[in-house]
RNA sequence: CGCGGGGUGGAGCAGUCUGGUAGCUCGUCGGGCUCAUAACCCGAAGGUCGAAGGUUCAAAUCCUUCCCCCGCAA
């Protein structure tokens, strides 16, 4: 039996996704030496430098924060062999760890991947799954290894994704899911009895980075596609056509029955706006365009009426 | 000084270039019509046009300064 005390730990990660599990790590009572984070960036309007979520959280806390630029290089490999952590906590860090990394921590360097691995490896498990159509999901753990997300597994949970779900939704709910999976994983760790489950390469796929040209929408396609791209890719990068040569961000869809010439309009009223597809037609709830907030269809087409016929997409 | 858009009745917008009665769609309220309706018809209320200063006979509109909001750059 380990106490959660005596176990030296560094925490890696940046975006929100990580947050859960790093407030999961402080409430087990690991004994945080350092929180490694990507350096601040220029973010927002007049580009200010913003520190990444995980930064700020472990602020509050008073633990020390590490922001190196690359983690490869041997000065920053010698630092984080002088901290001598007994194990590497990684959510969604944003850099490849080298092996020179991953071998110095004697419990390994543990991993929060949001996929049922080995499904969705990479870098867009929770989008390209929605993307893919998949009725669930979930959050792995697994030791890190050379591979990309190819490590050993050792807790799962899964979470079903509703019809309508974005991204967005679902990835703040496997955040949530992320932070049982690794307190689940400490625990066995703790009483010695995690067991690691290697995974089947054959099964396995991958979830590329997002392009916001992934964000473009083929009306020739159906609308239960579409309506997946859709929400998909909610609320980043987003998926877009094209109205009058401008680009047009739709969100909040729904796959409908109905027909008719691909990218037109059939009707539009604050119910939402319906498009022919390929086959079927999706609803739309909301639109944006350039420059403006996202509207509901009702306050949209106040500004912006679009009157049945009109052509959506490329000319 | 990263790029760009904007602040006009309760909502979404037009009007600004080319100064001259503040407008559109919707909502609200009153009335009418209808078996009925988020429908339709008639009418009404509601705005210091983000703020201050300047130019002008006259400023939402042109000039200056400031405040706030938003989109993109992951």
């Amino acid at each position: 039996m380990i106490k959660p005390q005596d176990i030296r730990t560094v925490f890696m990660g940046t975006p929100e996704f990580a947050l859960a599990t790093l407030q999961g790590l402080l409430d087990f009572g690991l004994d945080l030496r350092a929180v490694y984070t990507q350096p601040d960036r220029p973010k927002g309007r007049g580009n200010q430098l913003t520190p990444p979520p995980v930064k700020e959280l472990a602020l509050k806390h008073g633990i020390s924060v590490h922001q190196p630029l690359k983690l490869r290089d041997p000065a920053v490999v010698e630092e984080l062999r002088a901290i001598a952590p007994d194990l590497i906590v990684v959510v969604a860090y944003g850099q490849i760890l080298p092996k020179s990394v991953l071998e110095i921590p004697q419990y390994g360097c543990i991993n929060v991947h949001a996929s049922l691995l080995p499904r969705y490896r990479g870098a867009a498990p929770i989008n390209k799954a929605i993307i893919d159509g998949e009725t669930e999901t979930g959050v792995t753990t697994m030791y890190m290894d050379v591979g990309l997300d190819t490590g050993d597994m050792l807790i799962k949970r899964v979470t079903p994704i509703g019809p309508l779900e974005t991204a967005g939704e679902v990835h703040d709910r496997l955040a949530l899911l992320g932070r049982e999976a690794m307190e689940e994983t400490l625990r066995r760790l703790c009483a010695g009895t995690l067991t690691a489950e290697k995974q089947e390469d054959a099964l396995s796929n991958y979830a590329p980075m997002l392009k916001k040209e992934d964000g473009l929408i083929d009306w020739e396609r159906t609308a239960a596609q579409i309506h997946n791209q859709v929400r998909g890719l909610d609320p980043w990068p987003g998926a877009y056509t094209q109205l009058r040569g401008e680009v047009l961000k739709i969100a909040r869809t729904a796959p409908e029955a109905g027909s008719g010439a691909p990218g037109t309009v059939l009707a539009a009223d604050a119910a939402g706006v319906r498009i022919a597809c390929g086959e079927g037609v999706l609803r739309v709830g909301e639109l944006q365009l350039p420059g403006k907030k996202r509207l509901a269809a009702g306050d949209f087409l106040r500004g912006c009426p679009l009157s049945p016929g009109t052509r959506l997409g490329s000319d």
